[in-house]
DNA sequence: TGCCAGGCCGGGT
DNA sequence: ACCCGGCATGGC
């Protein structure tokens, strides 16, 4: 994929902070309409912890209206900044230092942060080896027969790290590519992925 | 014009 | 322990 694409660049954001508001924003939902809610929540003027978790909930989700199931998606983000006032006096980067697995538990018991938030502020916000597996991961592994049809999160979670060394790095570009081969070639309803670059590879 | 997009929750079996 | 309906905008 890597030869195919060449380096992904991800994640797509300036701060550990974006990325975890840019995590909760893209939840079943195209990157570019999360880009346009991001764009408003900064001309806002409050694209900080504090200030955000103190607008009113019509207000934010108002400005993060693009990106979709905005009401849902301001609770979710208060619920979410909440838990980093109270856990690191709102500083996402003091959630570093402790246990993975400790961290993690913290985010999935925001409601609203579910196993590939978690993760992907993990490993794109904070720098910890923790996989993402997202729809596209699913669909390629179920495609090729990688992984058994009824795989859940944790199991292609799994299947992934235990299967590769504990690397940030190569967690954060494997996860890019297989959202942008996904993206490319491996559609649902599209039993075929024809040009698709893993066909060298894989069955 | 539908289909799809970097899910997750809560209530019901 | 699963299964399902709900949540919503924008691009192609």
């Amino acid at each position: 994929m890597l030869d195919a694409l060449g380096p992904s660049h991800w994640w797509p954001a300036a701060t550990p902070f974006e990325v975890a508001v840019g995590a909760v924003l893209t939840q079943n939902t195209n990157w570019g309409n999360v880009e346009r809610a991001i764009a408003n929540l900064k001309a806002g003027g409050d694209f900080e912890v504090r200030a955000l978790a103190a607008l009113p909930d019509e207000v934010l989700a108002e400005r993060i209206r693009p990106a979709g199931y905005f009401r849902l998606k301001a609770r979710r983000l208060k619920n979410l900044l909440a838990m980093l006032v109270r856990e690191c006096d709102g500083d996402i980067t003091r959630l570093a230092g402790q246990d993975m697995e400790t961290i993690r538990g913290k985010l999935l018991a925001v409601s609203g942060v579910g196993p590939e938030t978690a993760d992907s502020i993990l490993l794109y916000a904070l720098g910890y080896p923790s996989f993402v597996v997202d729809a596209y991961t699913a669909r390629i592994c179920q495609r090729h027969g990688l992984t058994p049809e009824d795989a859940g999160y944790e199991e292609l979670r799994t299947f992934f790290m235990d299967g590769l060394p504990d690397d940030v790095s190569l967690y954060n570009e494997f996860h890019a590519l297989l959202v942008r081969v996904g993206n490319a070639w491996c559609r649902p309803r599209t039993p075929q992925c024809r040009e698709c670059p893993l066909e060298r590879f894989l069955p």
